[in-house]
DNA sequence: CTGCTTGCAAAGTGTTTGCAGGCCC
DNA sequence: GGGCCTGCAAACACTTTGCAAGCAG
């Protein structure tokens, strides 16, 4: 595995932020930082918790949870409900220059339970009706959207 | 156990759809049938629970999380997830003439978590493109889409 | 040094399961 | 009666909390 420094631009970047807000940094939260930098997919608590094990010796699950707890509240980290049951979460990336990743929709199968990813630009329309009729901010990527996708519709539909 | 208006239509039907599938109609259900039947608001597993013992003298909490899969696997009753977390269940009205009770959308708010109902045919478009584009069949009602509604975004944002 | 963070374990939620007995049909 | 349904308790997965010790700043 080329353990990609930490060193990453995007981690980096979570650093000098957690520095400019005086919030420590620790192998701990470092550690859940590079776990969630270096994946495309997401990942629950107890994902994070292992993977971060392997990282730093002794993270402790509950220090896990603290430090996503953390990070989401200075807005490095966000996550997702998946299903309505599983929360998974990932990077929001803080670079300066990165167009700001605008996170995509997420279509769930209640029968398979697969995930697809839908262009974020999905819902917009959605997202402008309910800020014009309800005064309403969506935020479109926090909780994924249910329903049947195509292969389980033809099984069994 | 002479019980206020558990002669509910919505009730009759369920207990009619009951027979014709061959499954038992037992205390038990019927004490979640006519919760469910009794009120508008949506209730958790365990407000269920607690209200049922109200009607049956001590249906336990497993039975009631038994009959509410089973209820739902019949299309009696559907649940939404709220927050991503919260599990809320309601009656799906069976009743025959009833123009097929459309579930409304929710809005939470993940501020104060006031749920919010918007109109069903708010995610028509949004259902009709995924159905295209995807071949995606969108449950609109069973996920609540998460956000920030007026009241909070004024208070802090 | 100061006190935010961590580790650990235990307590909490919310939901599910194995069994023996009970009741619907 | 037969077999599904229930009650009970324990198992479960996930997350949170109380403390004392540890380390960042």
């Amino acid at each position: 595995m080329s353990q990609q420094t930490d060193g990453s631009a995007r981690v980096a970047a979570a650093v000098a932020l957690l520095r400019s807000r005086h919030e420590r940094v620790t192998p701990a939260r470092l550690a859940v930082l590079g776990v969630l930098d270096r994946t495309d997919e997401h990942l629950g608590a107890e994902d994070v918790v292992t993977r971060a094990a392997e990282r730093a010796p002794h993270v402790h699950r509950a220090t896990v949870y603290r430090a996503l707890a953390t990070l989401g509240d200075l807005g490095l980290v966000a996550h997702i409900h998946l299903g309505g049951t599983a929360t998974v979460y990932h990077l929001t990336v803080p670079e300066p220059a990165a167009g700001d990743a605008r996170p995509h929709v997420h279509l769930q199968c209640t029968r398979c339970g697969t995930v697809l990813d839908a262009p974020a630009d999905t819902m917009t329309a959605l997202q402008q009706r309910l800020e014009e009729e309800f005064r309403f901010r969506l935020d479109p990527g926090h909780s994924a959207l249910l329903g049947v996708c195509a292969p389980c519709r033809s099984t069994a539909g």
